[in-house]
DNA sequence: CTTGTCGGATTGTTCAACGATTCCATAGTG
DNA sequence: CACTATGGAATCGTTGAACAATCCGACAAG
């Protein structure tokens, strides 16, 4: 998630090269897939590692948002120093999940009401844009089926609903929506919405992952249909009631269903 | 756009309700005034201030796309330790105005024509929603006309305009649309747009400012009236097309009129 | 002309230290 | 009893230096 830059690119460049005629095709197929494959490559430093594992304790709950991250105590555990520590701390701070504040610290980012709801309304803006000029790039040669990912996240999330895996389910969810965005190619869009997926997961700490997931494999399912079935403006609107249904549902969550 | 959550609400909130009724109103102007300045007041954290001091003379120019930034050169200039110049290079990392190459160094972004497609194509996302979503959050109450700022925005590009400052056109312009998407009161679309624009800014390098500006006092003084006349919907399409003639606009200074 | 190797230069990372700031508790005052 | 202020402890911000890892250019060999 650190690099948004698009998944699957080596599958669909080695089906490319298959059928292609002529070395110099053949050639140029390899090049692609590898300078897509060398950023990956050179990602190690030590900060970015030691991000990703604050990035799981974080989103899988086992820090409570509030809590403080001290340097002197996690400089201890991790191993490293206290300056890469801070770089790590840059980042998570940069995604959302911790904050800064100067001469106190870093604490697990606390989500108020309204950030619930920005990220619902920004969300909603992106979501929504992707799915309603999904014509203008999808129709074309139809290469080989953009639409397959999502439809093996919504099965995944199927799946899992039926194993009773809710945590599972969740992460299919985002997937779901990750890869949507996807669609549009956009490199920054697909940042964003990493991000803004990374910060609702602090949201969903703390309530039934039942409830909070559950619910939503079989609108993920139907949102899914009418993309393949190019009714794209219908999807569209779906998806916006969907949002808005998706937020009253989380902000319930958080203050018992009355107020 | 660094911190999106509001401090002073509890200091505010606590006078408000110590002397409710007294001097109050002179009481809670200082008070409101102070508040707001002590949140830029300690925002200064030297990396930061060395980041606002890059910043600038990338986005003015000063700085070619593509040169590389030299920590022991930049050290010895600012004064500042190799820490806190490198804490600085990954604030304006993550901004994208500088990328980072690992054991390479630091450069100046070069926007690629990809680059140019992806951020009008957020742009074109992100401003349109606001401009469609206007009328649900503006209407009511109308309270110290929000549409002001946009107003003194086009003014100020117009005189500029007259004056043959192409440089003040550009600023104008910028804070045109950055106040735009204010309107919609969301610190996440805020920060998003002031990256986009930001990375715009170095596309605009080395090519002549009034061609780069200059058409679209015009088109923002349109806007404008669309949007204080309260035909979003209008409005909207309009800014569809002004984005669009932009972006085309802007790869033809790249690649010459024709290619 | 391409390929392999070497040395200088720059970056990545760590460490220890000092000044600055915040927080908490205690004591003093009305 | 409530409120302010004064102190100390803890933590953060910043610095400077040091070593290892890596990149770059030049040079030599095939």
């Amino acid at each position: 998630m650190a690099r948004p830059s698009s998944p699957a690119a080596e599958s669909a460049a080695g089906t490319a090269a298959a059928d292609a005629a002529g070395p110099d095709r053949r050639d140029r197929a390899w090049l692609q897939a590898l300078t897509t494959e060398a950023a990956a490559l050179d990602r190690s430093s030590t900060a970015e590692r030691v991000a990703d594992a604050l990035r799981r304790r974080v989103t899988e709950g086992h820090l409570a948002p509030g809590t403080r991250l001290s340097e002197e105590q996690l400089v201890a555990v991790l191993q490293v120093s206290r300056n890469t520590l801070r770089e790590a701390f840059r980042l998570l701070g940069h995604e959302g999940l911790l904050v800064h504040r100067l001469h106190r610290g870093v604490f697990v980012t606390e989500l108020t009401d309204e950030d619930l709801v920005d990220i619902y309304r920004v969300r909603r803006a992106v979501e929504c844009d992707v799915v309603r000029r999904l014509g203008e790039v999808l129709d074309p040669a139809a290469g080989p089926e953009p639409l397959g990912q999502l439809r093996a996240d919504v099965e995944a999330g199927e799946d899992a609903a039926r194993r009773g895996d809710w945590s599972a389910v969740g992460t299919a969810n985002m997937h779901f929506h990750q890869h949507l965005v996807a669609l549009a190619g956009s490199p920054r869009l697909d940042g964003t919405t990493a991000r803004l997926l990374a910060e609702l997961r602090l949201a969903f700490q703390g309530a039934a992952a039942e409830h909070v997931h559950g619910p939503y494999v079989a609108r993920n399912r139907a949102l899914f249909e009418l993309l393949h079935a190019g009714r794209t403006e219908q999807a569209a609107t779906e998806l916006e009631e969907y949002l808005d249904v998706s937020l009253a549902h989380m902000t319930d969550l958080r203050h018992g269903p009355r107020r």
